[in-house]
DNA sequence: CAGTGGTCTAGACCACTGG
DNA sequence: CAGTGGTCTAGACCACTGC
Protein backbone atom coordinates (compact mmCIF):
# COMPACT_ATOMS: atom_id res chain seq x y z
CA UNK A 1 0.00 0.00 0.00
CA UNK A 2 1.69 3.36 -1.01
CA UNK A 3 2.05 5.78 1.56
CA UNK A 4 -0.08 8.93 1.63
CA UNK A 5 3.30 10.57 0.19
CA UNK A 6 3.13 13.61 -1.41
CA UNK A 7 5.39 14.16 -4.58
CA UNK A 8 9.36 14.02 -3.64
CA UNK A 9 9.72 17.35 -5.23
CA UNK A 10 6.77 19.02 -3.04
CA UNK A 11 8.95 21.05 -0.60
CA UNK A 12 5.55 22.32 1.40
CA UNK A 13 6.69 21.52 4.51
CA UNK A 14 9.80 23.30 3.81
CA UNK A 15 8.41 26.15 2.19
CA UNK A 16 6.12 26.24 5.64
CA UNK A 17 8.94 26.63 8.03
CA UNK A 18 9.52 29.91 5.41
CA UNK A 19 12.37 29.05 3.36
CA UNK A 20 12.20 29.62 -0.29
CA UNK A 21 13.51 26.74 -3.06
CA UNK A 22 13.85 28.13 -6.02
CA UNK A 23 15.86 25.30 -7.66
CA UNK A 24 14.87 21.83 -7.77
CA UNK A 25 17.39 19.67 -5.61
CA UNK A 26 16.74 16.55 -3.47
CA UNK A 27 14.78 16.58 -0.45
CA UNK A 28 17.47 15.56 2.02
CA UNK A 29 19.72 18.35 -0.09
CA UNK A 30 17.41 20.83 1.24
CA UNK A 31 17.19 19.59 4.83
CA UNK A 32 20.83 19.44 4.93
CA UNK A 33 20.78 23.30 3.91
CA UNK A 34 18.93 24.19 6.90
CA UNK A 35 20.48 22.36 8.94
CA UNK A 36 23.99 24.08 7.46
CA UNK A 37 21.59 27.49 8.38
CA UNK A 38 21.17 26.26 11.85
CA UNK A 39 24.79 25.83 11.94
CA UNK A 40 26.06 28.50 10.57
CA UNK A 41 23.50 30.78 12.69
CA UNK A 42 25.28 29.25 15.68
CA UNK A 43 21.84 28.10 16.92
CA UNK A 44 24.03 24.72 18.10
CA UNK A 45 27.41 25.63 19.30
CA UNK A 46 30.27 23.57 18.56
CA UNK A 47 30.83 20.79 20.60
CA UNK A 48 27.02 21.08 21.60
CA UNK A 49 24.91 17.91 20.13
CA UNK A 50 22.07 18.89 17.87
CA UNK A 51 18.61 17.63 17.72
CA UNK A 52 17.88 13.72 17.60
CA UNK A 53 17.18 12.38 13.79
CA UNK A 54 13.56 12.19 15.13
CA UNK A 55 13.27 15.17 16.05
CA UNK A 56 15.00 16.75 13.07
CA UNK A 57 12.28 14.34 11.22
CA UNK A 58 9.46 15.97 12.75
CA UNK A 59 10.66 19.37 12.75
CA UNK A 60 10.99 19.21 8.93
CA UNK A 61 7.86 17.29 8.27
CA UNK A 62 10.17 14.26 6.31
CA UNK A 63 11.23 10.66 7.11
CA UNK A 64 14.12 9.72 9.66
CA UNK A 65 15.76 7.86 6.27
CA UNK A 66 15.55 11.41 4.42
CA UNK A 67 17.24 13.27 7.96
CA UNK A 68 19.63 10.56 8.16
CA UNK A 69 20.92 11.08 4.41
CA UNK A 70 20.91 14.90 5.01
CA UNK A 71 23.44 14.81 7.93
CA UNK A 72 25.40 11.71 6.69
CA UNK A 73 26.36 14.17 4.39
CA UNK A 74 27.41 17.06 6.53
CA UNK A 75 29.31 14.04 9.02
CA UNK A 76 31.19 13.31 5.27
CA UNK A 77 32.25 17.28 5.90
CA UNK A 78 33.45 16.93 8.88
CA UNK A 79 30.90 19.98 10.47
CA UNK A 80 29.18 17.45 12.78
CA UNK A 81 30.26 14.04 14.49
CA UNK A 82 28.04 11.26 14.94
CA UNK A 83 28.18 9.14 18.50
CA UNK A 84 26.43 5.95 18.55
CA UNK A 85 24.03 5.89 21.63
CA UNK A 86 24.80 9.39 22.32
CA UNK A 87 23.38 12.04 19.34
CA UNK A 88 24.97 14.33 16.90
CA UNK A 89 27.49 17.24 17.42
CA UNK A 90 28.84 20.01 15.90
CA UNK A 91 32.21 19.53 14.85
CA UNK A 92 34.91 21.55 16.81
CA UNK A 93 38.83 22.18 17.22
CA UNK A 94 38.21 22.40 20.79
CA UNK A 95 38.42 19.87 23.36
CA UNK A 96 38.70 17.10 20.90
CA UNK A 97 41.91 15.03 19.91
CA UNK A 98 42.66 16.50 17.02
CA UNK A 99 45.03 18.91 18.24
CA UNK A 100 46.16 20.09 14.43
CA UNK A 101 43.24 20.25 12.42
CA UNK A 102 45.39 20.80 8.96
CA UNK A 103 49.17 20.57 10.07
CA UNK A 104 50.66 18.01 7.47
CA UNK A 105 54.48 18.28 8.68
CA UNK A 106 55.31 14.72 10.09
CA UNK A 107 58.61 13.81 11.46
CA UNK A 108 60.47 11.63 8.94
CA UNK A 109 60.38 8.96 11.76
CA UNK A 110 57.10 8.43 11.51
CA UNK A 111 56.45 8.57 14.85
CA UNK A 112 54.58 12.03 15.45
CA UNK A 113 53.27 11.68 18.61
CA UNK A 114 56.92 10.83 20.23
CA UNK A 115 58.07 13.91 19.68
CA UNK A 116 55.91 15.75 21.72
CA UNK A 117 53.51 18.58 21.20
CA UNK A 118 55.10 21.67 19.39
CA UNK A 119 56.35 24.56 21.83
CA UNK A 120 55.10 28.08 20.17
CA UNK A 121 57.45 31.17 20.05
CA UNK A 122 55.35 34.63 19.35
CA UNK A 123 57.66 37.33 17.66
CA UNK A 124 54.91 39.86 16.76
CA UNK A 125 51.29 40.44 16.75
CA UNK A 126 50.26 43.65 15.66
CA UNK A 127 47.24 45.32 14.05
CA UNK A 128 48.50 46.83 10.03
CA UNK A 129 46.51 47.33 6.97
CA UNK A 130 46.24 44.30 4.18
CA UNK A 131 48.56 44.92 1.19
CA UNK A 132 46.73 43.64 -2.06
CA UNK A 133 48.64 40.50 -1.59
CA UNK A 134 46.98 39.72 1.37
CA UNK A 135 43.92 41.40 0.76
CA UNK A 136 42.73 39.43 -2.25
CA UNK A 137 42.89 35.52 -0.88
CA UNK A 138 40.79 36.96 2.14
CA UNK A 139 38.53 38.85 0.17
CA UNK A 140 39.25 42.02 1.61
CA UNK A 141 40.26 45.21 0.30
CA UNK A 142 43.65 46.27 -0.06
CA UNK A 143 43.99 48.90 2.85
CA UNK A 144 41.44 46.99 5.46
CA UNK A 145 42.27 46.25 9.14
CA UNK A 146 44.19 43.29 9.38
CA UNK A 147 46.08 41.62 12.53
CA UNK A 148 49.37 39.72 11.63
CA UNK A 149 51.03 37.73 13.35
CA UNK A 150 54.55 35.84 13.57
CA UNK A 151 55.60 32.99 15.37
CA UNK A 152 57.92 29.81 15.32
CA UNK A 153 56.79 26.20 16.40
CA UNK A 154 59.72 24.09 17.81
CA UNK A 155 59.70 20.60 18.39
CA UNK A 156 61.92 18.97 20.50
CA UNK A 157 63.61 22.63 21.04
CA UNK A 158 64.30 23.25 17.51
CA UNK A 159 62.47 25.71 15.38
CA UNK A 160 60.59 23.86 12.77
CA UNK A 161 58.68 26.20 11.42
CA UNK A 162 58.50 30.14 10.97
CA UNK A 163 54.32 31.10 10.16
CA UNK A 164 53.25 34.56 9.34
CA UNK A 165 49.43 34.94 9.63
CA UNK A 166 46.62 37.72 8.59
CA UNK A 167 43.40 37.70 10.13
CA UNK A 168 40.67 40.11 8.81
CA UNK A 169 40.41 42.79 11.80
CA UNK A 170 36.77 42.92 11.46
CA UNK A 171 36.82 39.18 12.80
CA UNK A 172 39.49 39.11 15.47
CA UNK A 173 39.23 42.41 17.31
CA UNK A 174 40.89 42.56 20.53
CA UNK A 175 43.29 39.81 19.28
CA UNK A 176 46.46 39.95 21.65
CA UNK A 177 49.87 38.22 21.62
CA UNK A 178 48.72 37.06 25.28
CA UNK A 179 45.55 34.97 23.83
CA UNK A 180 47.51 33.71 21.09
CA UNK A 181 50.20 32.52 23.88
CA UNK A 182 47.39 31.18 26.22
CA UNK A 183 46.37 28.39 23.84
CA UNK A 184 49.25 26.59 23.75
CA UNK A 185 49.12 24.91 20.24
CA UNK A 186 45.46 25.01 19.69
CA UNK A 187 45.26 28.18 17.72
CA UNK A 188 41.80 27.10 15.75
CA UNK A 189 40.59 26.18 19.13
CA UNK A 190 41.06 29.69 20.45
CA UNK A 191 39.49 31.16 17.04
CA UNK A 192 36.22 29.17 17.86
CA UNK A 193 36.07 29.92 21.60
CA UNK A 194 37.40 33.63 21.83
CA UNK A 195 35.82 35.14 18.66
CA UNK A 196 33.18 31.75 17.18
CA UNK A 197 35.18 31.72 14.24
CA UNK A 198 35.05 28.11 13.25
CA UNK A 199 37.22 26.95 10.14
CA UNK A 200 35.58 24.52 7.99
CA UNK A 201 38.17 23.80 4.99
CA UNK A 202 41.47 25.01 3.86
CA UNK A 203 43.42 24.79 0.64
CA UNK A 204 46.95 24.98 0.64
CA UNK A 205 49.55 26.04 -2.28
CA UNK A 206 53.28 24.78 -2.01
CA UNK A 207 57.02 25.79 -2.71
CA UNK A 208 60.10 24.88 -2.61
CA UNK A 209 62.47 27.84 -1.71
CA UNK A 210 64.57 29.90 -0.27
CA UNK A 211 64.80 31.80 3.04
CA UNK A 212 65.79 35.58 3.35
CA UNK A 213 68.31 36.48 5.89
CA UNK A 214 65.49 37.33 8.70
CA UNK A 215 64.01 33.91 8.41
CA UNK A 216 67.04 31.92 7.91
CA UNK A 217 68.40 33.92 11.27
CA UNK A 218 65.12 33.08 13.26
CA UNK A 219 64.95 29.11 11.93
CA UNK A 220 68.88 28.74 13.16
CA UNK A 221 69.65 28.02 10.20
CA UNK A 222 72.38 28.58 7.33
CA UNK A 223 70.92 30.24 4.07
CA UNK A 224 70.58 27.93 0.97
CA UNK A 225 68.46 25.51 3.12
CA UNK A 226 66.20 24.75 0.57
CA UNK A 227 62.36 25.04 2.94
CA UNK A 228 58.90 24.03 1.82
CA UNK A 229 56.45 27.11 1.66
CA UNK A 230 52.95 26.55 2.89
CA UNK A 231 50.44 29.07 1.99
CA UNK A 232 47.28 28.16 3.40
CA UNK A 233 43.97 30.43 3.18
CA UNK A 234 41.33 28.36 5.53
CA UNK A 235 37.59 28.97 5.46
CA UNK A 236 34.32 29.25 8.27
CA UNK A 237 31.12 28.47 6.60
CA UNK A 238 30.20 29.70 3.15
CA UNK A 239 32.62 29.21 1.92
CA UNK A 240 34.11 32.80 3.57
CA UNK A 241 37.81 33.16 4.15
CA UNK A 242 38.90 33.99 7.55
CA UNK A 243 42.36 33.62 7.73
CA UNK A 244 45.69 33.77 5.41
CA UNK A 245 48.75 31.83 6.82
CA UNK A 246 52.47 31.41 5.39
CA UNK A 247 54.61 28.62 6.93
CA UNK A 248 58.12 27.64 6.33
CA UNK A 249 58.80 24.29 6.90
CA UNK A 250 62.37 22.96 7.42
CA UNK A 251 62.01 19.81 5.65
CA UNK A 252 65.29 18.17 6.91
CA UNK A 253 63.93 16.10 9.97
CA UNK A 254 60.13 16.04 8.61
CA UNK A 255 58.08 15.84 5.57
CA UNK A 256 54.91 16.63 4.22
CA UNK A 257 52.61 14.02 3.98
CA UNK A 258 49.55 13.79 1.38
CA UNK A 259 47.28 10.99 0.82
CA UNK A 260 45.30 10.68 -2.94
CA UNK A 261 42.23 8.95 -3.64
CA UNK B 1 3.59 -6.33 9.33
CA UNK B 2 7.25 -7.45 9.91
CA UNK B 3 8.91 -9.14 7.05
CA UNK B 4 10.23 -12.64 7.04
CA UNK B 5 13.29 -11.11 7.54
CA UNK B 6 16.12 -13.24 8.68
CA UNK B 7 18.85 -11.41 11.85
CA UNK B 8 20.99 -8.73 10.23
CA UNK B 9 23.71 -10.56 11.64
CA UNK B 10 22.73 -13.37 9.47
CA UNK B 11 24.99 -14.32 6.50
CA UNK B 12 23.35 -17.27 5.39
CA UNK B 13 23.38 -16.14 2.13
CA UNK B 14 26.99 -15.03 2.42
CA UNK B 15 28.12 -18.35 3.87
CA UNK B 16 26.33 -19.91 1.05
CA UNK B 17 27.78 -18.73 -1.75
CA UNK B 18 31.22 -19.94 -0.01
CA UNK B 19 32.95 -17.08 1.79
CA UNK B 20 33.82 -17.27 5.50
CA UNK B 21 33.27 -13.98 7.40
CA UNK B 22 35.04 -14.59 11.35
CA UNK B 23 34.31 -11.27 12.61
CA UNK B 24 30.97 -9.43 12.43
CA UNK B 25 30.52 -6.46 10.43
CA UNK B 26 27.39 -4.91 9.17
CA UNK B 27 25.84 -6.75 5.93
CA UNK B 28 26.29 -4.19 3.42
CA UNK B 29 30.20 -4.06 4.68
CA UNK B 30 30.24 -8.19 3.79
CA UNK B 31 28.96 -6.86 0.59
CA UNK B 32 31.14 -4.51 -0.47
CA UNK B 33 34.07 -6.79 0.18
CA UNK B 34 32.16 -9.32 -2.24
CA UNK B 35 32.70 -7.07 -4.70
CA UNK B 36 35.73 -5.55 -4.04
CA UNK B 37 36.95 -9.57 -4.58
CA UNK B 38 35.23 -9.72 -7.99
CA UNK B 39 37.02 -6.44 -8.50
CA UNK B 40 40.27 -7.97 -7.63
CA UNK B 41 40.10 -11.17 -9.50
CA UNK B 42 39.00 -9.06 -12.92
CA UNK B 43 35.94 -10.35 -12.87
CA UNK B 44 34.44 -7.08 -14.29
CA UNK B 45 37.58 -4.93 -16.03
CA UNK B 46 37.87 -0.86 -15.55
CA UNK B 47 35.46 0.73 -17.96
CA UNK B 48 32.75 -2.10 -17.86
CA UNK B 49 29.87 -1.97 -16.04
CA UNK B 50 29.04 -4.06 -13.10
CA UNK B 51 25.77 -5.78 -12.69
CA UNK B 52 23.00 -4.08 -11.99
CA UNK B 53 22.45 -3.27 -8.19
CA UNK B 54 18.91 -5.20 -8.82
CA UNK B 55 21.33 -8.25 -9.89
CA UNK B 56 23.16 -7.71 -7.08
CA UNK B 57 21.04 -7.72 -4.21
CA UNK B 58 19.55 -11.24 -6.07
CA UNK B 59 22.53 -12.69 -6.08
CA UNK B 60 23.64 -12.16 -2.57
CA UNK B 61 20.12 -12.56 -1.68
CA UNK B 62 19.72 -9.36 0.49
CA UNK B 63 17.56 -5.66 -0.46
CA UNK B 64 18.30 -3.56 -3.26
CA UNK B 65 18.97 -0.88 -0.40
CA UNK B 66 22.00 -2.89 1.31
CA UNK B 67 23.70 -3.15 -2.23
CA UNK B 68 23.64 0.35 -3.04
CA UNK B 69 25.21 1.05 0.15
CA UNK B 70 27.66 -1.11 -0.47
CA UNK B 71 28.09 0.40 -3.86
CA UNK B 72 28.22 3.83 -2.11
CA UNK B 73 31.26 3.37 -0.20
CA UNK B 74 32.92 1.90 -3.53
CA UNK B 75 32.04 4.41 -5.43
CA UNK B 76 33.41 6.96 -2.91
CA UNK B 77 36.88 5.04 -2.78
CA UNK B 78 36.53 6.17 -6.29
CA UNK B 79 36.55 2.15 -6.98
CA UNK B 80 33.35 2.39 -9.03
CA UNK B 81 31.92 5.41 -10.78
CA UNK B 82 27.92 5.17 -10.89
CA UNK B 83 26.12 6.93 -13.94
CA UNK B 84 22.13 7.63 -13.55
CA UNK B 85 20.31 5.42 -16.18
CA UNK B 86 23.33 3.50 -17.48
CA UNK B 87 25.05 1.50 -14.56
CA UNK B 88 27.79 1.31 -12.21
CA UNK B 89 31.08 0.78 -14.11
CA UNK B 90 34.66 -0.21 -12.74
CA UNK B 91 36.88 3.29 -12.72
CA UNK B 92 39.72 3.24 -15.37
CA UNK B 93 42.00 5.50 -15.82
CA UNK B 94 42.22 5.06 -19.78
CA UNK B 95 38.82 6.84 -21.55
CA UNK B 96 38.19 9.18 -18.94
CA UNK B 97 39.26 12.79 -18.71
CA UNK B 98 41.10 12.34 -15.49
CA UNK B 99 44.57 12.77 -17.34
CA UNK B 100 46.55 13.31 -14.81
CA UNK B 101 45.31 11.43 -11.46
CA UNK B 102 47.43 12.06 -9.10
CA UNK B 103 49.12 15.18 -9.82
CA UNK B 104 48.89 18.23 -8.01
CA UNK B 105 51.15 20.78 -9.50
CA UNK B 106 49.20 23.28 -11.51
CA UNK B 107 50.44 26.43 -12.69
CA UNK B 108 50.44 29.81 -10.99
CA UNK B 109 48.23 31.50 -12.70
CA UNK B 110 45.84 28.93 -12.31
CA UNK B 111 44.64 28.23 -15.54
CA UNK B 112 45.83 24.47 -15.83
CA UNK B 113 44.25 23.62 -18.95
CA UNK B 114 46.11 26.23 -21.36
CA UNK B 115 49.07 25.41 -21.08
CA UNK B 116 48.05 21.78 -22.98
CA UNK B 117 49.30 18.96 -22.25
CA UNK B 118 52.89 17.72 -20.98
CA UNK B 119 55.37 16.73 -23.55
CA UNK B 120 57.02 13.64 -22.05
CA UNK B 121 60.69 12.60 -22.91
CA UNK B 122 62.19 9.17 -21.73
CA UNK B 123 65.80 9.78 -20.67
CA UNK B 124 66.18 5.85 -19.21
CA UNK B 125 64.26 2.49 -19.07
CA UNK B 126 66.06 -0.30 -17.63
CA UNK B 127 65.93 -3.13 -15.68
CA UNK B 128 68.12 -3.41 -12.44
CA UNK B 129 67.91 -4.99 -8.79
CA UNK B 130 66.08 -2.93 -5.76
CA UNK B 131 67.95 -1.06 -3.31
CA UNK B 132 67.18 -1.45 0.16
CA UNK B 133 65.55 1.95 0.07
CA UNK B 134 63.54 1.17 -2.97
CA UNK B 135 62.80 -2.12 -1.65
CA UNK B 136 61.08 -1.16 1.28
CA UNK B 137 58.22 0.83 0.33
CA UNK B 138 57.66 -1.76 -2.59
CA UNK B 139 57.16 -4.56 -0.22
CA UNK B 140 59.91 -6.18 -2.18
CA UNK B 141 63.66 -7.84 -0.76
CA UNK B 142 66.58 -5.48 -1.75
CA UNK B 143 68.31 -7.01 -4.90
CA UNK B 144 64.80 -8.39 -6.42
CA UNK B 145 64.47 -7.33 -9.68
CA UNK B 146 62.54 -3.55 -10.64
CA UNK B 147 62.30 -1.35 -13.74
CA UNK B 148 63.62 1.70 -13.12
CA UNK B 149 62.54 4.64 -15.58
CA UNK B 150 63.67 7.88 -15.71
CA UNK B 151 62.00 10.98 -17.55
CA UNK B 152 61.35 14.97 -17.75
CA UNK B 153 57.68 16.22 -18.19
CA UNK B 154 57.91 19.81 -20.02
CA UNK B 155 55.41 22.15 -20.28
CA UNK B 156 55.05 24.85 -22.56
CA UNK B 157 58.68 23.73 -23.81
CA UNK B 158 59.76 24.05 -20.06
CA UNK B 159 61.26 21.02 -18.12
CA UNK B 160 59.42 21.26 -15.31
CA UNK B 161 59.69 17.77 -13.31
CA UNK B 162 62.12 15.06 -13.29
CA UNK B 163 60.70 12.21 -12.36
CA UNK B 164 62.19 8.46 -11.49
CA UNK B 165 59.83 5.72 -11.26
CA UNK B 166 60.88 2.14 -10.03
CA UNK B 167 58.26 -1.13 -10.63
CA UNK B 168 57.95 -4.17 -9.57
CA UNK B 169 59.60 -6.33 -12.22
CA UNK B 170 57.60 -9.17 -11.83
CA UNK B 171 53.99 -7.52 -12.35
CA UNK B 172 55.46 -5.41 -15.33
CA UNK B 173 57.69 -7.71 -17.14
CA UNK B 174 58.45 -6.82 -21.06
CA UNK B 175 57.55 -3.21 -19.87
CA UNK B 176 59.84 -1.13 -23.02
CA UNK B 177 60.47 2.63 -23.17
CA UNK B 178 58.83 2.24 -26.49
CA UNK B 179 55.70 1.45 -24.53
CA UNK B 180 56.21 4.59 -21.94
CA UNK B 181 56.72 6.55 -24.74
CA UNK B 182 53.03 5.74 -27.00
CA UNK B 183 51.31 6.47 -24.03
CA UNK B 184 51.58 9.93 -23.96
CA UNK B 185 50.98 11.18 -20.34
CA UNK B 186 48.42 8.37 -19.55
CA UNK B 187 51.42 6.04 -17.37
CA UNK B 188 48.43 4.87 -15.47
CA UNK B 189 45.92 4.20 -18.39
CA UNK B 190 48.90 2.11 -19.63
CA UNK B 191 49.65 0.16 -16.48
CA UNK B 192 45.71 -0.80 -16.74
CA UNK B 193 45.37 -1.79 -20.47
CA UNK B 194 48.68 -3.36 -20.88
CA UNK B 195 49.83 -4.92 -17.52
CA UNK B 196 46.51 -5.40 -15.67
CA UNK B 197 47.52 -3.02 -12.89
CA UNK B 198 45.06 -0.48 -11.81
CA UNK B 199 45.97 2.33 -9.33
CA UNK B 200 43.48 2.63 -6.54
CA UNK B 201 45.45 5.27 -3.62
CA UNK B 202 48.68 6.65 -3.39
CA UNK B 203 50.58 8.40 -0.62
CA UNK B 204 52.91 10.96 -0.74
CA UNK B 205 56.07 12.47 1.21
CA UNK B 206 57.18 16.52 0.35
CA UNK B 207 60.28 18.09 0.79
CA UNK B 208 62.25 20.83 0.00
CA UNK B 209 65.91 19.93 -1.61
CA UNK B 210 68.34 21.19 -4.17
CA UNK B 211 69.32 19.46 -7.20
CA UNK B 212 72.87 17.40 -7.71
CA UNK B 213 74.45 18.87 -11.05
CA UNK B 214 73.43 15.52 -13.12
CA UNK B 215 69.14 16.69 -12.05
CA UNK B 216 69.98 20.29 -12.81
CA UNK B 217 71.21 20.40 -16.18
CA UNK B 218 68.32 17.49 -16.70
CA UNK B 219 66.13 20.55 -15.39
CA UNK B 220 67.95 23.43 -17.40
CA UNK B 221 67.96 24.91 -14.29
CA UNK B 222 70.54 26.94 -12.32
CA UNK B 223 72.23 24.60 -9.16
CA UNK B 224 70.90 26.20 -6.08
CA UNK B 225 67.46 26.50 -7.17
CA UNK B 226 65.11 24.65 -4.62
CA UNK B 227 62.67 21.96 -5.79
CA UNK B 228 59.61 19.98 -4.52
CA UNK B 229 60.76 16.81 -4.29
CA UNK B 230 57.59 14.60 -3.99
CA UNK B 231 57.78 10.62 -3.37
CA UNK B 232 55.12 8.78 -4.50
CA UNK B 233 53.90 5.02 -3.56
CA UNK B 234 50.99 4.30 -5.41
CA UNK B 235 49.08 0.98 -3.97
CA UNK B 236 46.51 -1.44 -6.61
CA UNK B 237 43.81 -2.75 -4.53
CA UNK B 238 44.48 -4.52 -1.58
CA UNK B 239 47.04 -2.22 -0.04
CA UNK B 240 49.48 -3.59 -2.51
CA UNK B 241 52.52 -0.76 -3.55
CA UNK B 242 52.81 -1.27 -7.31
CA UNK B 243 55.21 2.18 -8.03
CA UNK B 244 57.78 4.12 -6.33
CA UNK B 245 57.76 7.66 -8.01
CA UNK B 246 60.52 10.60 -7.26
CA UNK B 247 59.60 13.49 -8.72
CA UNK B 248 61.58 16.57 -8.57
CA UNK B 249 59.09 19.37 -9.35
CA UNK B 250 59.97 23.10 -10.24
CA UNK B 251 57.99 26.01 -8.12
CA UNK B 252 59.00 28.98 -9.62
CA UNK B 253 56.02 29.03 -12.19
CA UNK B 254 53.99 26.20 -10.64
CA UNK B 255 53.01 25.06 -6.90
CA UNK B 256 51.49 22.21 -5.63
CA UNK B 257 47.96 22.25 -4.57
CA UNK B 258 45.91 20.20 -1.74
CA UNK B 259 42.74 20.99 -0.33
CA UNK B 260 42.26 20.03 3.63
CA UNK B 261 38.91 19.09 4.32
C1' DC C 1 15.45 1.11 30.96
C1' DA C 2 14.64 4.80 27.39
C1' DG C 3 16.87 7.33 23.88
C1' DT C 4 20.26 7.69 20.36
C1' DG C 5 22.38 6.51 16.02
C1' DG C 6 23.11 2.19 12.78
C1' DT C 7 21.33 -1.49 9.85
C1' DC C 8 17.98 -3.75 7.00
C1' DT C 9 13.89 -4.41 4.42
C1' DA C 10 10.02 -3.68 1.06
C1' DG C 11 7.90 -0.95 -1.92
C1' DA C 12 6.74 3.27 -4.50
C1' DC C 13 7.95 6.73 -7.50
C1' DC C 14 11.34 10.02 -9.98
C1' DA C 15 15.14 11.10 -13.34
C1' DC C 16 17.92 9.67 -16.79
C1' DT C 17 19.57 6.70 -20.71
C1' DG C 18 19.12 4.26 -24.82
C1' DG C 19 16.78 1.40 -28.18
C1' DC D 1 9.37 1.89 -23.67
C1' DA D 2 12.14 -0.95 -20.32
C1' DG D 3 16.09 -0.74 -17.44
C1' DT D 4 19.20 1.76 -14.58
C1' DG D 5 20.49 4.45 -10.65
C1' DG D 6 18.38 8.15 -7.25
C1' DT D 7 15.01 9.57 -3.79
C1' DC D 8 11.66 8.87 -0.20
C1' DT D 9 8.93 6.50 3.05
C1' DA D 10 7.51 3.42 6.94
C1' DG D 11 8.60 0.25 10.03
C1' DA D 12 11.39 -3.26 12.43
C1' DC D 13 15.23 -4.47 14.93
C1' DC D 14 20.31 -4.02 16.54
C1' DA D 15 24.20 -1.69 19.10
C1' DC D 16 25.58 1.57 22.14
C1' DT D 17 25.18 5.09 25.92
C1' DG D 18 23.93 6.68 30.29
C1' DC D 19 20.63 7.02 33.96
Amino acid sequence: MPPPNTSPNDVAAVDDIGLATPAFSPLYQQIKGLILQSLQAGDWKPGESIPSEMDLAARYRVSQGTVRKAIDELAADNLVVRRQGKGTFVATHAEQHVQYRFLKLIPDTGDSSAEGPAQRTIIECKRTRASAEVARPLALRSGDSVLQVRRILSFGGTPTILEDLWLPGHAFKGLTAEQMAQYHGATYAMFELEFGVRMVRAEEKLKAVLPDETQARLLQIPPQTPLLSVERVAYTYNDTPMELRRGLYRTDTHHYRNELN
